[in-house]
DNA sequence: ACCGGCGATGTGACCGGTCACATCACTGAT
DNA sequence: ATCAGTGATGTGACCGGTCACATCGCCGGT
């Protein structure tokens, strides 16, 4: 029994006797023969596996995307490795691309929400095999596969759904994002052009709780603000916590919405109307993707487009008797 | 200029000339050289890198563990893989091992705070390199090396601060855990027993904020329960709620405590009382212990203990007047 | 009976590093 | 001046798979 029957049964080569597969198989049973990934990939040229680059593993979207990923890939036997870009730096950029562009690191992810891996995605060579999460329209000049989670139109239909319980605009608290413009913010100036309602200016946050809360603080003092769209959940509970310190009830006087649908959102106080991404079946689908590359067609994911989830957090604006 | 001798300055050996090693390092920048992880992998024999075995990638602690890992392991150099097993059941378990069992997974870090873990770490070779990150006291029996952050302690004087509030006793919602006592537990029966308080029994709760909320909902029926030591956070925000919903008010009628500190949890309505864990030090404390194996001494990473943090959702119980 | 053709299997080189060992040049002691 | 001893470098085999290609056995057509 040569050696190369038995990459040959391993690898599901079609020109293998029924009968001499069975064999093989059961001796590699009785063997407890199990083969190296690091021989494999050295002999194939690359890793027969994922790597994942991101900026965070512990952020709601990104974990959860790893999450997709992961999923996906291990019951295809793929290995998954991680690695991290913390920002957009030259070095940490250029130390990223040459570690993925290894090829043991297989196939990559660039989970490229914001700077850094939009970077990476920018930087890496095209002969890594590599697809990118993305938000929606994110990248046009990167010729690369992009799958996203298409938020726009759910930014949208938040902002409309503030602006249809009498608000007179709606104000924006952003996350660190890719673009100047991203999709959620996008989807929400929109709805507010086409309202006739003022646009006015994104606040900035960042990704800790603490600079959300400043945002909101800010936001509270301003008598006008009565409705509140911010960049994720954990941000939502930060600004919302600030309009409560600043005296300002929240939903009786100011409505807060919040994006991701975060575990346990629905049970906060006031529980959040958020909305809801499926960032686990983006990963999903970024795997789908990058395997679909060899050869058959793509098995294409469908993704559910992130939608709205009413909860508590909004309500009409307070009656202006008082002013 | 041989093969050889660019492999020694590359494993920093200190048969190389200085001079010679400044040649080789040049040239290596010049050609644009990166050398290839998985011959590397294959020559040596096992990978240099580590692979993180848990049974979640984006629960708290677990994700903020695999950060800490990730962190110590990328300025090292070292490649970061992860591997779920989602259960305790012989199949996931065994196909975890022998996943791991590639020499091209590298060093282990098995994040062993669920049955899944535990499970994953009695079935491993002991000739694969391995550390666990595990719950204080738990798997006396494995013969690894075990790194934690003991919360017996925290748990304990969580405890006792509700008593010293004025509460007859305190209740506690667990999360799944290896052991049926963690030190969680540990600690709550300890400070219970210590004060002559009743021990009453301990509620189960799974990861799902859902099924912290159904817990929080019967233990709201009872009129006896004004504290309540969570085992999580996001557990404590459930039970809070359900509470709420209940019609009890937190802390006026009932205390809560959580475990963990989330990133938000100080924004929180009423911001919470819980047990801050440094999960990310646990995290590279595992790295270094993995790491230390190799000859030189442990650079052991001090652990800072778990603290209770005191914010606003524990207060005195309310007087009986009204009963 | 002969041969072409094809499917199943075996052979050797190779992927890119590592290891053990041989070799070399140079040092200082005798 | 000779030699042992040492540190720096080169040599070959090897890690465990893969690839391209050679070979084998069997089939049917003439």
């Amino acid at each position: 029994m040569s050696y190369q029957t038995v990459s040959r049964v391993l690898n599901d080569s079609p020109r293998v006797r029924p009968d001499t597969r069975r064999q093989v198989l059961e001796a590699i049973d009785r063997l407890g023969y199990r083969p190296n990934r690091a021989a494999r990939a050295l002999g194939l040229g690359r890793a027969h596996g994922v790597t994942v680059v991101t900026a965070d593993t512990t952020l709601y979207g990104y974990a959860s995307t790893l999450r997709g990923i992961e999923e996906a890939a291990r019951p295809l036997g793929l290995s998954v490795g991680i690695r991290v870009v913390e920002s957009e730096r030259p070095d940490d950029v250029r130390h990223a691309v040459e570690y993925v562009s290894d090829p043991s690191a297989g196939g990559v992810v660039v989970i490229a929400f914001d700077a850094a891996g939009a970077a990476v995605l920018r930087a890496l060579p095209l002969d890594v095999p590599a697809v990118a999460a993305t938000e929606a329209g994110g990248l046009p000049d990167v010729p690369r596969e992009m799958i996203f989670l298409d938020e726009r139109q759910a930014a949208s239909d938040a902002t409309r759904h503030l602006l249809s319980l009498g608000h007179r605009t709606v104000h924006h608290v952003a996350i660190p994002s890719e673009t100047g413009a991203s999709a959620r913010q996008a989807g929400w100036r929109d709805a507010l052009e086409r309202a006739g309602a003022p646009v006015p200016a994104v606040v900035p946050g960042g990704w800790e709780p603490r600079s959300a809360y400043r945002a909101g603080r800010a936001l509270a003092a301003d008598p006008l603000v009565t409705a509140v769209l911010c960049g994720n959940d954990t941000t939502a509970i930060a600004v919302r916590r600030a309009l409560y310190d600043a005296g300002r009830d929240v939903p009786g006087e100011v409505s807060v919405v919040g994006f991701d649908d975060v575990p346990g959102a629905e049970f906060w106080t006031p529980a959040l109307t958020t909305v809801r991404m499926d960032f686990a079946a983006l990963g999903r689908a970024c795997l789908a993707a990058l395997l679909s590359d060899d050869a058959d067609p793509a098995p294409r994911v469908k993704l559910d487009p992130p939608c709205l989830v009413v909860r508590e957090s909004t309500a009409p604006p307070p009656t202006r008797t008082g002013m």
